[in-house]
DNA sequence: GACCTCCTGGAAAACGATTGCCAATCTTGC
DNA sequence: GCAAGATTGGCAATCGTTTTCCAGGAGGTC
């Protein structure tokens, strides 16, 4: 293991000048002993001691990304936009995943602060928990204590800086998009009834339809999940729209229906949430609420690394959803 | 920021009492120190300083996992298996995307041997450029020579324990049966001719078919993704099936076919590979074959976590692929 | 030529843990 | 009741860097 002192012994300068040759230093370090230092460093296969260094410095050069599932792509296109900023800014992106689970969650910051992370990303849908929330709170506040900073995406329940989705505000467009279509009896495919997400898109949509003077649709729970769209989808009835609160539950309902003979859209049409790439070759293809997920990750890297501001309110960025029609609805006539 | 220091003196102890309660040591701590160290710790919210003891212990806790591009529900499967490992052995795991960049890979490599991690697993397609493969491997040697573990998913090129996938075995057995449906034209969709997984998935398939005595089958290139696979198959002339060499490339060939009003599977078949969980859904689903990507990730990293075996051969784990037949490929009559 | 400043190099003190060794106490077998 | 052995606690060295401080030399000004 070659070590800092070696490659100073070996180009016969001190451990400080070759520190600062081969780590950043504000100290300059004269034309020829650099050169030594440089080449010494080559010949030895010297690598810097990360940990010896992180210890040093007092900071590392690591941030945390906790998520849910890396499988589902919802997931792995935010941390995928979280690391092209963390590559452009030389850092290095620790991932943690909680399948959900949100003891893993508490028990996940609670390492990364032990890592001495620079920041922390939360992504993924808080739940309606107050005791696991305030658990959550009281382990990033340690962190937070100790220089630590966080970002989240999703809602802005923990004090931190957020990248917010008009979870709301995007499914009550949908649903007067689809209104627009002609459609008045709904069914929403609704998730946990815990997950702030899916409630927030819910409430999103039921109250636009309210808006219109519409019925209310029909709600049915269920996992967050392609297998909790394609149960819930099931127990739909009567209902010329069915809107499931993101795609890969939409792929479960399609899935559903096409095992029963029920043809979307012609006898019921589905629309989904967040507009996962990978899905956009279904066919029928997909209605649903665009968002920039890979940019939200990026723009919740950044929030997190940007000025501290001292003492400032948290600052929360709204991501606004686009609602893209597609093949998977269909207008219908006024008399339904 | 709380030190075992402030923990052992608000317990009243010293600070190896407090090193050897709050971290696995074989030492024995008696049951009333222990009490008030651990009453300590929690008061005042100690975190172990990972760097602090990464540098004493001389070992990390954190593995490195270098993909292609997560959004690939391919890494991302696998890395969602390694994660799962991580997990049951209490190691973080870094993730470094090269986004099939091969510089960024061999840099990657530096940096996790800066950061000392415990193992480095490359997951991905080697490329046929020998250049590149040698500083890779020199990388990797002198990650090896201080001690670091290496497992890869893949091609066993880089001299390091490697799961790899029966990819020839795999397209060859998915040949026989594409065959053995009455298909005789063929046209495989081969990705870049520089990645050794596609060449191999290719040279398997035509191998198989010049077994039989068919013909062989029309080569297109591309790149590895989805519009390499919508891209390539505009380019097929007369055949009557169509091999992408991943299953995100069918995807786009059938796309590509569906926008050119071309009926999959009643004018022309596709398959793919790799069977992608996400993909299940397509209609028609995917005739593909099936690899168990998840398991694989898992077991590269257990592979690399092993014992050491010193100065042993490198172990290689052969993973077959299973062909599955389903909707997007059709019987033929035996006249074709 | 004296004095001051600027720049470069090195010695040594952190950073926050782990662990080898020694000493003190407690068991245990006789 | 005593020696031998087993436990337990603490001191201090160690891991590999960074960085503060100090010393000496070069260059500039009066």
């Amino acid at each position: 293991m070659v070590t800092l002192e070696d490659v100073a012994r070996h180009a016969g300068v001190s451990l400080a000048t070759a520190s600062r040759v081969l780590n950043g230093s504000t100290r300059q370090v004269g034309a020829s002993l650099r050169a030594k230092v440089e080449q010494a460093a080559r010949q030895l296969g010297y690598r810097t001691n990360v940990a010896a260094q992180t210890l040093a410095r007092g900071a590392s050069n690591v941030i945390g990304l906790v998520v849910h599932d890396l499988t589902d792509p919802y997931f792995a296109a935010l941390a995928d936009g979280a690391m092209r900023v963390a590559e452009e800014q030389g850092l290095m992106v620790m991932v943690a995943t909680t399948h959900r689970d949100p003891e893993r969650e508490i028990a996940y910051v609670a390492t990364l602060n032990a890592q001495r992370v620079r920041a922390v990303l939360l992504a993924g849908s808080r739940i309606a928990n107050p005791g696991v929330t305030r658990r959550l709170r009281e382990e990033l506040d340690r962190y937070r204590a100790t220089g630590g900073r966080i970002a989240c995406v999703g809602q802005d329940l923990l004090g931190a800086d957020t990248v917010a989705p008009g979870n709301a505000e995007g499914a009550a467009e949908l649903a007067r998009s689809l209104a627009g279509l002609g459609h008045r009896r709904f069914a929403v495919l609704a998730g946990p009834p815990w997950l702030i997400t899916a409630q927030d898109r819910v409430s999103g949509f039921t109250g636009a339809l309210a808006g219109l003077g519409l019925p209310a649709p029909q709600l049915v729970h269920g996992t967050f999940d392609r297998d909790g769209g394609y149960r819930a989808a099931a127990e739909v009835t009567d209902a010329t729209c069915v809107f499931a609160v993101n795609d890969v539950m939409a792929v479960g309902a399609l899935a559903s229906f096409r095992d029963r003979g029920i043809r979307v859209p012609q006898d019921v049409s589905v629309a989904g949430f967040d507009d996962i790439a990978t899905l956009r070759d279904l066919v029928p293809s997909l209605t649903t609420v665009r968002l920039p997920l890979s940019d939200m990750g990026a723009r919740a890297l950044e929030l997190a690394l940007g000025p501290s501001e001292e003492a400032q309110e948290p600052r929360t960025e709204r991501v606004s959803g686009e609602v893209v029609l597609r093949g998977s609805t269909r207008g219908l006539t006024p008399q339904g």
